[in-house]
DNA sequence: TCAAAAGTGTTTATAATACACCCATGG
DNA sequence: CCATGGGTGTATTATAAACACTTTTGA
């Protein structure tokens, strides 16, 4: 008995990806507008296929790359989808990833290219194949994720404020939290560096700046701290 | 613009199965020891490759049903490996399955066929490729999985008591619980029936038969409910 | 001087954990 | 009559949630 892999059926394999954002109020997920085939014109996830010698996660990178020019941006493996006739032209299993980036970082022209825009949340359109199924897992595993491992290093400026903080989580979890319960649970987490500096354009006092403590973080990150919001 | 596909790489995806079982002690894994090549001779989840008309789901089953002779058991994908040379034959796309059955529903069999064993979780042998990486995931999801959902409406008897479930738990979650506080955090969940039948088998003075209330459970579902053990 | 956002602690409620003794029965 | 596993409740601790007023300063 021997297995031969050149009776079994080869398949295309495409890579979604899943792309938040936030802007200091509003989380958002990165669109392009189809200007090819099948289902130009329509709204879509950021994709493309597998190649020969490359690993998923690289694809996904390499797909973020060709759209936003970001590189060395962390992205998670959600699923895979494999409906027989999710693509219409031909049967392609997808597995999809997302990440959130800083959406100030983006390069400008390369979302123009694919004709790509921000979407909030509440305000998505109907999307080709199954890719509002995507989404809508994407982000619930966002915010499991949200509540249990700190997340937030790539998505804020080098020194951010408490309440940019704050706003974020509030944007991911869709609620408002308690300003001084959120704090307290953050500090509690030991893993935010106080500096002197204050940022004084959100309000006339001025807000304390914070910048995480990347070493603390990487210490405490190995027994995945639980954090409930 | 338009996406050709036909100039795009094809690949092969497999499925590989991470079967549980519970033997009323010891959570145990089923492993296939190989009579094919590659790797003959070697222990290995059970596998397949995904067909043409076939959505992954349906491949896990199959491959489970193969294997077991079990069939409508829910089995949850877990990711999917893409290393590149993670098959020495040939460029292969796995997307993993895992579910955990009850250990004497299997069809001994089939198994035999295959030369298949239940292994320990503390005595799993070198598996080949990334199969070990694949276990050690699933055990991981499994035991966060079973934090959040109540599971063991498939892993036990029809009727079963408190130890039993107790027992199944503290397999999956390699500790041991209090027996008291875990009488009363199930209670809590109201999702069991107390019979007024007794298991006498385990001890003199024998001990109250449970069964699922299936209505109950799947209302309650719908929220997640939060078990913390 | 006032509007707008920042900062700050305590109390209450809920959930998790620790813990020990009696019960029933077959051998 | 005793060894074995089954059954039961409470007190303590830890975590989460609710809650309101004062501060600062630029316009």
């Amino acid at each position: 008995m021997l297995n031969d892999y050149s009776k079994e059926d080869k398949v295309l394999l495409a890579v979604d990806c899943i792309i938040f954002g936030f802007d200091n109020d509003d989380l958002k997920v990165l669109l392009i507008q189809r200007n090819f085939e099948p289902e130009k014109g329509k709204w879509s996830l950021m994709g493309g296929f597998l190649k020969k010698n490359e690993v998923l996660d690289e694809a996904a990178s390499r797909i973020l790359n060709t759209l936003t020019g970001m590189n060395e941006i962390y992205m998670e493996q959600l699923y895979s989808f494999s409906e027989v006739d999710r693509d219409p032209v031909e049967r392609t299993i997808s597995t999809s990833y997302y990440t959130i980036i800083n959406i100030e970082k983006y390069n400008e022209e390369l979302i123009e290219n694919y004709n790509a825009r921000w979407f909030s949340m509440s305000n998505v359109p109907h999307l080709i194949f199954d890719h509002n199924i995507m989404l809508d897992k994407a982000i619930k595993r966002l915010r499991r994720r949200t509540s249990i491992n700190p997340i937030g290093f790539e998505l804020l400026p080098e020194m951010f404020t408490m309440r940019q903080l704050q706003k974020l989580y509030e944007a991911i979890l869709d609620k408002k939290l308690d300003k001084r319960n959120f704090i307290n649970k953050i500090n509690s987490m030991d893993i935010l560096i106080k500096l002197d500096e204050k940022d004084m354009t959100s309000s006339t006092k001025g807000s304390y700046l914070y910048k995480f403590d990347r070493e603390k973080y990487d210490k405490k990150k190995v027994n995945n701290f639980y954090l409930k919001l």
